[in-house]
DNA sequence: GTCTATACAAGGATAGAC
DNA sequence: GTCTATCCTTGTATAGAC
């Protein structure tokens, strides 16, 4: 469910408390998606997991440790798949394919990895006060790549100039995160469903010379 | 704050009770909108309104009743002021002009009565289940809106065709709904900040042919 | 390591005085 | 009508058995 879940290769070199913390993380990636951080119970996570609510805190000092640690993962994993995708762009990439890189790959990993990240995002306001702090820093590194795309490929020109760059990382961010919420049925494959948000994005309602077929 | 709050004119007009129940009615909104419906306590309810927390249950019988009223409010203006704007076009209005009037309308809602109505939409999922069922109706009269006008535009073929018509949908709203996470500098006048938002959602990241300075 | 039982805190709801 | 005091429920956290 998310990276911290233990594939079978990884579990082999992982202890058994390892693993089992693993499992817990996973399991409470999982009810936070589904349910957001203010309907989390400890209880719903253990059922998860497969044991009884006080046996977490063999592994966890408290909710939010636990919480904290399962969120902040969901956070890095998108913003690794990001940064790798752009850095792995054949060598002379322009700011706009960059950019279109990056877009691209946020929309997969939300794809992929379901709600994961966007519980986090969605009920980031939601979280206590002390557990934001902490969260903050990683949540900025992410938004000012966002920031360096966009504001590379305005002065490239690759994309509009009348519209202030901080408005335009947001709309790429948000409109990306519109896609969980699209009906199934345009959901066909990853790779359509991300062109279909892709041209979305870059021509609007309009669309390119008005439309085509 | 919300359409619920008695002004002097209405205010003339009701009974004292009825004075005191809006009252409270658009303490519920404010503290909703700023907190959100997990967060939102009576307590906080009751010290907006001027009063102690039991003071509350001579008019409601419950917390969700009374959030539910603040609530459903908040929807109905929305969909009210969006309904009225198109209903106010010059007669011989094409279905494009229909829905960008409906669309300036909704942004200039949000703009308004700020976060009451985007509240309500973040944090439906938070909602009690029963509580959803019940407001339901009215979100969905109003969700039914949008498709008639967007659908209608993609048919008169003034917006893209080649992109499911419920996405499109989507992306008028919820893209409507990111202008509250916009920086106040971009947020200057009402007119202006509608401006650059229907610039965005109608011509997208590169803008129309090739984007103007 | 995991369980069961229980302490403790927070917040919604009720009762009764005024 | 509004207040104060108190009850009840829910959910986190701890203790101690196994």
């Amino acid at each position: 469910m998310t990276a911290t879940e233990p594939d079978d290769v990884t579990a082999a070199r992982m202890s058994k408390s390892e693993v089992t913390r693993a499992r817990i993380i996973a399991a409470a990636g999982k009810v936070l998606a589904e349910t957001g951080y203010q309907h989390t119970r400890l209880s719903a996570i253990a059922a998860e997991a497969g044991m009884q609510t006080g046996s977490l805190y063999y592994y966890f000092g408290s909710k939010e440790e636990l919480v904290e640690e399962a969120l902040d993962g969901g956070v890095r994993v998108a913003h690794e798949r990001v940064r790798q995708s752009v850095a792995d762009l054949p060598d002379p990439a322009t700011a706009g394919e960059r950019l279109f890189a990056a877009i691209r790959a946020f929309v997969k990993v939300r794809l992929e990895i379901g709600s994961m990240s966007p519980a986090h995002i969605r009920s980031y306001r939601d979280l206590p006060q002390d557990m934001r702090e902490r969260l903050r820093p990683e949540l900025e590194a992410f938004s000012s790549l966002w920031d360096q795309l966009v504001i590379a490929a305005v002065e490239s020109g690759e994309i509009r100039k009348d519209i202030d760059p901080f408005v335009l990382h947001l709309f790429v961010v948000h409109t990306s995160e519109q896609i969980n919420k699209w009906p199934d049925t345009v959901r066909t494959s990853i790779a359509h469903t991300t062109d279909v948000m892709v041209r979305l994005m870059t021509n609007g309602l309009e669309g390119p010379a008005h439309t085509k077929r």
